[in-house]
DNA sequence: TGTGTTAGTTCGTGTTGCCGGAACTATTGA
DNA sequence: TCAATAGTTCCGGCAACACGAACTAACACA
């Protein structure tokens, strides 16, 4: 049995819910990919948009399920795959979601490290 | 050894991350309890504010997700718990994220059944 | 004080899902 | 045709989830 490489399968705007779109964006390696995704604001190839040093196999899978969310596209193109954000399409759909998810992150991440008070935990009867 | 009732802990603010917001809430049961606390917005305990016909033990873990992400805080009054959104701290630290999201929520849930073009699977090479 | 009820927690088990290494496919260039 | 590049698929191990059963904790009332 040879294995064959399926074609990408994107689904329908309509098809696209908003529990996965936010568990795609849960993982902060996707996250990660997104937000480079958006700030170069063309397309890109895997490789180029994933952190370092991540096992291909598990850059593959991220990809995966980010296509699967509906928050990518991606094209083959040669021997590499570029990948674009649908964010057009998920803001008529869920306005405001995306753009506040990744304003919220590029705070977080580049921010002055974790953007509070940090007493430690709290207890409550 | 008998078991011990532990007390709830609640992060910090300063250590409550955006990834951790938005897995808890990629799960379909808990973005509908966050959505029945903020539109009921009293304090609320957790067979009140969870689906119905879930069980208990599954309901006790999705409320302690939600508390360890910081989404909400628990106090025990009597032999219930009485949970709130901590959507005011949220909202400083993450601003417009849960606004839009429980938005988005609303519109998908209660909405017009997909809200949008359903064209099944699209290919691409 | 004992019994019952209500509300939720903890434990144990089976099932599902993720991560990463190894082996593979597909395209391009020398 | 061979090597390099860019991803994909399969598989094994390990972690997370769901749910039933047994438990705790607070209250009510006789």
């Amino acid at each position: 049995m040879k294995r064959m490489q399926r074609p990408f399968l994107h689904p329908a705007l309509g098809d696209v819910t908003l529990e996965s779109v936010l568990y795609a964006l849960a993982d902060p390696v996707r996250l990660a990919i997104v937000c480079k995704l958006t700030s170069g604001n063309c397309p890109m190839n895997c490789t180029s948009a994933a952190p370092d040093n991540l096992p291909k196999s598990t850059q593959s899978h991220h990809y995966q399920v980010l296509r699967e969310a509906g928050l990518i596209r991606s094209e083959r193109r040669g021997t590499e795959v570029v990948n674009t954000l649908r964010c057009t399409e998920l803001n008529a759909k869920f306005p405001g979601v995306i753009p506040a998810i990744l304003t919220a992150a590029s705070i977080a991440h580049s921010g002055s490290n974790g953007g509070g008070v940090s007493r430690s935990d709290e207890v409550s009867a």
